[in-house]
DNA sequence: CCAAATAGTAACCGTACGGTTACACTTTGT
DNA sequence: ACAAAGTGTAACCGTACGGTTACTATTTGG
């Protein structure tokens, strides 16, 4: 399912716990978080912090997948975009090493 | 990509960030977000809140997927799959139907 | 009827999330 | 050499997130 909004995602983890059989209690223990907290994210709060709706995902054995829409945009580069050198130009600018004085 | 962490997530928006030639500040603008907020989700903040998240994911048009790994209740021989009776019995089980009095 | 189980809600409270501003460091371009 | 761009970090501060506890529906079962 795709998730674009937070209640899309309570509402699959709602889905998911009951058809496990779960109760809120259950999930949240199982989660290391609060029934509180399951009830608003299940209602699609949108502040819930990622780190417990990670450990939630788990605890209901749903995996996450994510993908970059389009695979690159090159505004007016032309059509040529064979090796993505500038990706890899990028990648290797990055921050190497922390030179002390 | 798979996401397990919020380290994974924060690694996945910097590469789709970097990839689009957009600085820090304009994704954090673009988001509706700070740049220190944008800094500290890219090094795997636990504590990000979902909404910002999504909002970023949709600015560097990131999509999304949730799955549940086993089908429910893994039944071992997953030739025909019968219309998942176990699920139906769960859910009648625990909540089945709004009762008139 | 009453009791139990599950779920939604409210209050209070400590903590930390997110925004703002400023400064330090590195790389690039002039 | 310098300045500019991009990034990491620190401080302060208002707000709200999350935990706890309690109470309220709603349904089921005895």
């Amino acid at each position: 399912m795709r998730i674009r909004t937070a209640t899309d995602l309570g509402a699959f983890i709602r889905e998911r716990r009951t058809k496990l059989g779960m109760d809120q209690i259950a999930l949240a223990k199982k989660a290391g978080t609060s029934r509180k907290w399951l009830v608003e994210v299940e209602q699609g709060k949108p502040g819930a912090e990622i780190g417990l709706i990670l450990r939630t995902l788990k605890s209901l054995e749903i995996s996450i997948e994510v993908e970059a829409d389009s695979p690159v945009e090159t505004p007016s580069q032309g059509k040529a975009k064979a090796p993505d050198i500038n990706s890899v130009l990028d990648s290797l600018k990055k921050r190497p090493l922390k030179k002390q004085i």
